[in-house]
DNA sequence: TTGTTAGTGCAAAGCATTCGCAATAAAGAC
DNA sequence: GTCTTTATTGCGAATGCTTTGCACTAACAA
């Protein structure tokens, strides 16, 4: 627990910020999380563990650790902002249209994808999402084989 | 004109709507323009061409016509939606994080990881968005090798 | 320990987007 | 063409997520 907070604090001191006790409950709670919340949800789950935080330091909390690299912003269902921790490499996301359940997977096709659109027109890739939506396995066992995504 | 108007009112009444003259507008402005327009600039452009039409109006239509399937919305940039007409098949996002620039593109490796991720979890996918950022050629050229896509 | 100033809490904006409701105008029936 | 029905519009007010201003607090360096 010390080493993680003085891996931490470097990573703070080398953004020329500070590690306060918020931002180390932020990033507890994305990290122990299965990743993909909301902010008003990491807001609440901070709170749990420690009334002394606000939704206006989550938000900036967030911006932060996303300008740090250490966070991700997604906009999955199109709606409100979405955030995870980021840990290994890249990721690609499924979401299901009917239950709304997110499945993370990973592919090397996307690299390559990457270095043809490169070659092609001359740019640089920096970042990569891939969001695929459907439904999903149980959601269509449920339904018998009709959709109701509607709404 | 009256053809294409036709068809449109074709696709209305089997989706159990009217053709009204701001749809007409909305749907105009879309495809006479390069798409990615955000909802205040298709407002804008569609009232420099007739003044009856409302900002609300804008974001009514724009939820039928992609519910009907004619325009799809995209969060490009994180920030507000963008929304375009669907055109022919899938297509592709690059953004140039210097200068804003899209580059549209089209492979057919996302379909093969569609095809992967259908057989290894089960799911029916049924859309696809792949967005890929970084720095065009130009901006690369222009900031000497060095990036500058701060804030 | 103390000083400096980044970071916080709170409440009040800001924005994009949505909604309620009376007035309007498509589409079908006559 | 005229009438009727009701989806659609315009307007303003409301919503919901996110950001900001400001006085207070607490990290970090000396």
């Amino acid at each position: 627990m010390s080493e993680s907070n003085d891996h931490l604090r470097d990573a703070f001191r080398a953004a020329g910020r500070r590690l306060t006790r918020q931002r180390r409950l932020v990033l507890r709670v994305l990290e122990e999380s299965d990743g993909h919340l909301e902010a008003e949800t990491i807001y609440l789950q901070a709170k749990a563990r420690d009334t002394h935080i606000n939704l206006a330091t989550v938000y900036r909390t967030l911006a932060v650790l996303k300008e740090m690299g250490l966070v991700e912003e997604h906009r999955l269902g199109e709606e409100h902002g979405h955030y995870e921790a980021v840990r290994k490499g890249p990721h690609y996301h499924f979401t299901c249209l009917d239950c709304g359940k997110v499945i993370e997977f990973d592919t090397p096709l996307v690299a390559q994808i990457e270095q043809e659109l490169s070659t092609r027109e001359g740019v640089r890739v920096t970042g990569a999402h891939l969001h695929l939506s459907g439904c999903c396995a149980q959601c269509q066992t449920k339904a018998g084989g009709q959709r109701n995504n509607e709404k």
